[in-house]
RNA sequence: GUGGGCGUAGCUCAAUUGGUUAGAGCACCUGGUUGUGGCCCAGGAGGCCGUGGGUUCAAGUCCCAUCGCUCACCCCA
């Protein structure tokens, strides 16, 4: 029987790790720019943490954690639950009135596998915390696009509001009163929501269930003054960053936390899995997880995978692995033997060097160094030896020359490496 | 948890109505150059045809089960 990676877990292995790479690099360049700072977080937590921010309720908590039971831990199924815990334990909310903080890592949900969803998956995860200001929540927004313009992905922003604790529950109260009107025109699953998850009916999938939602009462029509008076002023400022968005009155958040502004960057070239980016204002989390009073705080997550699938079906050129400066050819044992501390000086000079260790002929040898695309080949046999001279090839001119081998003379040979031609 | 599609070499795929020793391309190794890459040529290695059972004179091919992959639903980044 083999072993194999788990359902849902997969290796990221040389020739695609450089995406991951490449993403991760514009990725912290930008956030540098908005002037977030990098904090990396424990995998598990207390299960207790979860719970409390994701809600009880949520199909993340009740059938999608990998939780080690006995101990009362659980592995993250998102990272604003690990990160806040952080910023509290920390008391960097007395550091800094606001805090702007960014994680990237793995996160664990145990769910069935799809195109553009694993059970182990990454993200990109950016949170302010301690700052009101709808200012904020177009500037996230804003970053996230530029985020994606810089990566060449084409998206749509959606934008909603969900209303607060003062004027959602009034909204929600009409809502369930104009889907129980018409729930046997609904399907089996809005049935289900009708009483689980409400709002969920908005963004229902199925034509015939849309249809009967198209006059629904909408969440905008019923914000309460402040948060209309948010809203406005979000849109404000998007249309200030020139950034393009979408009003979704239906687009609703899974997870119970969030309140007032939500958004998402959705796609139409991943299947099902429309949304690349997501996130929202949550303003009581810190407080219902121990932090202080009044501490707003807003975020989105991008899910890695799917931006690697989104980048690898632009099928560019991110480069492979660095090519080789240069590969060490020797010839029989002493050949090798020869080569061998050469390629260590070189190395501790901080270049690349390759060279075979199976004793294969120099013609395998040459087509390695090609493989590699080594810049330069050194070839060292009996005669080289005798000599103290090697021979140096450029791949690319086919020029070849003798340079002095011994360890003492590498000076000699970082002039002919540093420069492609001679 | 539910439903569809698919499992043949490291990868992408062939194999007629069931019919001899299961093939190709790419990749890999060796040689064509007693010490020189790409292109070309020749050769080689690499498969319990996912696994188990059944039908049959005969199964990669048909049937059942099982495992795995994949896409979709649910849910979500």
């Amino acid at each position: 029987m083999k072993i194999q990676a788990l359902k849902g877990f997969k290796d990221i292995v040389p020739g695609e790790v450089e995406l991951w790479q490449y993403l991760e690099k514009v990725a912290r360049e930008i956030f540098e720019c908005f002037n977030f700072s990098e904090i990396r977080l424990p995998i598990l937590e207390e299960t207790e943490l979860f719970a409390r921010s994701i809600g009880e309720a949520t199909d993340i908590v009740e059938k999608e954690m990998y939780t080690f039971v006995d101990k009362k831990i659980t592995m993250r199924p998102e990272a604003t639950a690990s990160l806040l815990r952080a910023y509290i334990e920390h008391g960097m909310y007395v550091q800094k009135p606001v805090q702007r903080l960014f994680t990237i890592g793995p996160m664990f949900r145990h769910e069935r596998p799809q195109k553009g969803r694993l059970r182990q998956f990454h993200q990109m995860d950016v949170e302010v915390l301690g700052s009101e200001n709808p200012r904020v929540d177009a500037e996230l927004m804003a970053m996230g696009a530029m985020l994606l313009g810089e990566l060449g992905i084409s998206v749509s922003l959606e934008v909603n509001s969900l209303g607060c604790p003062e004027c959602r529950p009034g909204y929600r109260t009409q809502l369930i009163s104009y889907i129980t009107e018409r729930l046997d025109a609904l399907c089996g699953d809005c049935k289900r929501r009708s009483s689980t998850n409400p709002l969920r009916v908005l963004d229902c999938k199925v034509p015939t269930c849309r249809e009967q939602m198209l006059s629904a009462p909408a969440l905008q029509d019923h914000l309460c003054a402040p948060c209309a008076d948010h809203f406005e002023k979000v849109q404000a400022g998007l249309k200030q960053l020139n950034v393009v968005y979408s009003l979704n009155k239906f687009m609703v958040r899974g997870l119970d936390y969030y309140c007032r502004t939500t958004f998402e960057f959705i796609t139409s070239d991943l299947g099902a899995q429309a949304a690349v980016g997501a996130g929202g204002r949550y303003d009581g989390l810190v407080e219902t997880l121990g932090g202080p009073k009044n501490s707003p705080g807003i975020g989105f997550a991008m899910g890695m995978e799917r931006l690697v699938l989104l980048l690898q079906q632009q099928e560019k050129d991110y480069g492979t692995a660095e090519a080789v400066d240069l590969f060490i050819a020797g010839i029989g044992e002493h050949g090798s033997h020869g080569g061998f501390a050469l390629a260590h000086a070189l190395r501790a000079e901080k270049y690349k060097i390759a060279m075979d260790h199976e004793g294969r002929s120099l013609k395998s040898q040459m087509k390695q160094a090609h493989k590699a695309c080594a810049r330069f080949v050194l070839i060292i046999g009996d005669a080289e030896l005798a000599s103290g001279k090697g021979v140096l090839r450029n791949m690319a001119t086919e020029q070849q020359q003798e340079v002095l081998l011994a360890v003492a003379d590498i000076a000699a040979l970082i002039p002919f490496l540093k420069n492609s031609t001679y």
